[in-house]
RNA sequence: GCGGGUGUGGCGGAAUGGUAGACGCCGGGGACUUAAAAUCCCCUGAGCCUUGCUCGUGCGGGUUCGAGUCCCGCCACCCGCACCA
């Protein structure tokens, strides 16, 4: 029975993963440009920072893709795969500072590693499409790119607050501020304003919601993420009246409630503050203090809800009452008018205002208009009718705010109005590692471009990092070059761009790679959009808010012809991972620690560990494995394979050592499997024949849908089918088709067995094995037989079995009998071939 | 604070409103072996008066012949919040 030469040897996941990675490679059977004919299939998982080494968290994405990825070319389809660097940004800048070496050079040894590590995995990557967008080959193109929104009207520079560290006298990103004071210096963090520039994304706000509604196979929640942050409102913008003769100018989305208005706040930046500041020193001091501290939202909105009252008082525009104005640290100078009405009755932050400050708490919405004195414990936001509102008494919400913005505009204080939430998008960094924003400040000209033939403008490479700041700022001659314009001595833009604009089309470039254009657009049109985008959820809005926001604007300048660049998107969980720390808190590392008996002990010397939650595998808590570690010990399919199995793709996936072994254990099961393939055996096996091409057909729905896990269950059940039958034809082809289904997840296993069993040419170039639909059905169901909707009993019966005659036979079973306890039936309910409930 | 998500055995999870716990891991028992590893077979939600019964999908209600699934109200944890990528 056992015939086959395979099974004398054992599988060596090290020899096979080098033998056919080579394969692969000299075939060139990865190369997006192979099959012209074919239909095409872009699949593209987010591009990795350069960070310093694979982590379990890319395995897991490079994983689900690759998985899709070879599938597809199974199913006739010609297939992009590529894979390049997000090579920009500041962990770049920080090991300069920290050791002492180049940006760049760090950078491109991070890219050589983790290249080598993602090869030994066996992606089927188009290799030969690869670059790092700190390539002046990439980033020259986007400054091209840049110059055409800037010709656009697109790009704009205007004044925006940074984090100021007062020490190091360096912006710092959010991430650098622990508690208000810089990471370094420790120094309190203050906001400070700079000469920015700015993408217009405001101006496709309304594209941008409008296409959410195109793109359905993108998660819910992703799509409802980045509808709230566009956050689309209609509201009232109005004037109040002001008693030193002034005015000033609101945003309220809740207009209906203006009666209920009991103070006017403007944000610590609004000009009536500024100019407050200028006469009234504790105003000064206020607005001050409001610079200290973060530009984060979430601190902004958990900071305790502070204001100080200014002497002015805005006149009611209805009753005339005079409202105190008050600068308040919880009123935004970025959205609206940077002021508002305090309605405490009805929002929670005026509530909570409003209590503090003893001002008056009024109702002016209640559940009917019997309740209009109902005390309010906490803001009422729910709909319902208008009560002490005059005119409003007994509207509806939404009827209401049609009628005070109708009075308003009657009236001319105020006029309806759309309001975003979204901001155009600052993309100043006051940092070396970047694009170069290609401008030229002059004296005499002000900001010009730089001419397109002088283009890229390339990052110099003498720089230091000994002390805190821009180093191209202090570069000692990079900056200095003449006017393109007038020819004067004048400076380049030391700023450069977010690095969130590299990703925003580096899937553009994947496409085609000219050296005079950022792409041809022939290729873009042969392969975009990309069929199926996979990445981690915290990319769920800014960087595939801005990828859209780039593709549309590209369109608008006339590059190319896209409104959406993924058509369907995957967003998969973290890879986590327990956690040790000893009694002193500190923590330690899963190679450190081993376990003893039901508790866990540091190897080196014993001590007991402490094993904690399970957490995303982070460096700061060492609950970290090394992937190549464990290629090392169970080999590239191993890993693959539990990437794919257990865990759904878009929940966490818990990584642990025993996981690992059984997913090894399985490779070697499979591989005694195939070698049992025996082709001399004769015989059918229906039932067996039935179960792979149901098997066939369910995984590659799953496939297709991303529920890799589901596909595993389902080879795992397979696998054991075929196990325990006994030799046949059915047999060994079931053993053939089971090869070829899990080629895509163990493409090494796969490639290795498929030349054991003889079969000619590479199992990654093989076809996807076909389903006969006869074969789907099975004839015979089991039926679930309830009484009153608790099962007591099953029924096997001839699939397609009528209504009457499953009826008869549940009321025949003992079980049934014996739970009705001769109750008279009142109602049966019959599902064909799948149950039947009996009520009395 | 605001926005989004998740919650089912010891663990990861499966389940078009229709047999809860498929599949895997761990654990237990057995076979093979001088022994071990590897491999194979069986058992494995809890409880009980064990031909079978009761309970059970974070908590509390509801709709339904029937709810893990739908509705209302909570709790816990995770992600994002515009200069981390």
């Amino acid at each position: 029975m056992h015939g086959g030469a395979m099974s004398d040897r054992h599988f060596d996941p090290a020899a096979a993963e080098a033998r056919w990675q080579r394969a692969w490679d000299e075939a060139g059977c990865f190369a997006a440009d192979r099959h012209g004919d074919r239909p095409k299939a872009y699949v593209l998982e987010m591009f990795p920072y350069p960070s310093g080494r694979i982590h379990m968290g890319h395995v897991r994405n490079y994983t689900m893709g690759d998985v899709l990825a070879r599938y597809k070319r199974m199913t006739g389809h010609a297939v992009l795969h590529p894979m390049g660097w997000d090579a920009f940004g500041m962990p770049a800048e920080n090991a300069a500072m920290e050791k002492g070496v180049h940006p760049g050079a760090w950078t491109r040894d991070n890219i050589a590693t983790m290249r080598a590590q993602l090869k030994r995995i066996g992606f089927a990557l188009d290799w030969s499409r690869e670059f790092a967008t700190c390539d002046p080959g990439y980033y020259g193109h986007e400054q091209a790119l840049f110059l055409d929104l800037y010709e656009a009207g697109l790009v704009y520079r205007r004044e925006s607050e940074v984090n100021w560290d007062p020490v190091d006298r360096t912006v710092l990103a959010n991430e650098q501020v622990i508690d208000g004071r810089g990471w370094r210096s420790g120094a309190l963090v203050e906001r400070r304003k700079l000469d920015q520039w700015f993408l217009k994304i405001t101006a496709f706000a309304d594209a941008l919601l409008d296409g959410l509604g195109t793109l359905d196979t993108w998660p819910d929640k992703v799509r409802l993420m980045q509808e709230n942050w566009i956050g689309r409102s209609t509201g009232l913008q109005f004037r109040f009246r002001l008693s030193d003769g002034g005015s000033v100018e609101v945003y309220s989305t809740r207009p209906d409630t203006i009666f209920g208005a009991s103070f006017v706040a403007v944000a610590p930046d609004h000009p009536l503050a500024r100019a407050a500041a200028e006469t009234d020193v504790e105003a000064a001091a206020f607005v001050e203090q409001c610079r200290k501290g973060g530009t984060t939202a979430a601190e902004l909105e958990t900071a305790e809800k502070r204001g100080l009252r200014i002497g002015v008082m805005a006149a009611h525009p209805f009753t005339g009452a005079q409202l105190p104005v008050y600068i308040a640290n919880f009123v935004l100078m970025d959205y609206g008018t940077g002021a508002i009405m305090g309605v405490p009755g009805h929002d929670q932050r005026d509530f909570e205002f409003a209590s503090t400050c003893g001002l008056p708490i009024l109702r002016v919405v209640a559940p009917s208009v019997h309740e209009a004195d109902a005390p309010l414990a906490e803001a009422d936001t729910a709909d319902g009718v208008l009560v002490n509102s005059d005119f409003l008494d007994g509207m509806r919400v939404a009827e209401a705010i049609a009628a005070v913005v109708a009075r308003a505009e009657a009236e001319g204080w105020g006029e309806g109005k759309t309001v975003w939430r979204l901001r155009d998008w600052g993309v100043s960094r006051q940092r070396y590692w970047g694009t170069p924003i290609p401008f030229i400040h002059c004296e005499a000209c002000g900001v010009v471009p730089v001419p397109r033939e002088q283009l890229p403008v390339v990052l110099p490479e003498d720089v230091d990092f000994a002390t805190p700041g821009n180093p191209l700022e202090r570069h000692p001659t990079w900056k200095h070059v003449p006017c393109p314009r007038c020819g004067r001595a004048a400076r380049r833009e030391t700023d450069t761009l977010d690095t969130f604009v590299d990703s925003s089309w580096y899937f553009l470039r994947f496409a085609s790679q000219p050296a005079d254009r950022p792409f041809d657009p022939a290729e873009i049109a042969r392969w975009l959009p990309v069929d199926q985008y996979i990445g981690g959820v915290e990319h769920a809005i800014l960087h595939l808010l801005y990828a859209r926001f780039w593709t549309r604007a590209l369109a608008h300048v006339g590059r190319i012809a896209l409104e959406e660049p993924f058509a369907s998107l995957f967003t998969q969980g973290m890879v986590t991972h327990e956690t040790y720390s000893l009694g002193d808190g500190s923590w330690l590392s899963p190679g450190e620690v081993r376990r003893d008996g039901a508790d866990w002990v540091r190897i080196a010397d014993g001590a007991p560990v402490t094993a904690g939650r399970v957490v995303k595998m982070s460096k700061s808590k060492k609950n970290v494995v090394d992937p190549d570690a464990i290629i090392d010990r169970f080999g590239a399919d191993a890993v693959r394979w539990f990437m794919l199995s257990d865990s759904p793709p878009e929940r966490d996936l818990p990584w642990s050592e025993a996981g690992i072994e059984g997913c090894a254990r399985f490779v070697h099961r499979l591989w005694r499997l195939f070698g049992q393939r025996d082709p001399q055996a004769a015989g059918v096996n229906r039932a067996l024949d039935r179960r792979v091409h149901q098997t066939v057909a369910g995984v590659a729905q799953d496939i297709e849908g991303l529920q890799f896990n589901k596909a595993v269950a389902k080879l795992y059940s397979l696998a054991g089918e075929i196990e325990r039958a006994p030799p046949s034809a059915s047999r060994s082809e079931a053993i053939r088709t089971l090869l070829l289904l899990v080629s895509p997840m163990m493409p090494h296993l796969a490639e290795e067995a498929w030349a054991g069993i003889g079969e000619a040419g590479l199992i990654a170039e093989a076809s996807w094995p076909q389903v006969d639909p006869d074969l789907l059905v099975e004839d015979e169901v089991t039926v679930a037989v309830q009484v009153k909707g608790k099962l007591r009993d099953t029924l096997t019966v001839a699939r397609g079995t009528d209504g009457a005659q499953l009826e008869a036979l549940a009321l025949a079973s003992a079980n049934v009998q014996r739970a009705m306890a001769g109750a008279p039936v009142r109602k049966v309910i019959v599902v064909p071939d799948r149950l039947v409930n009996i009520v009395t």
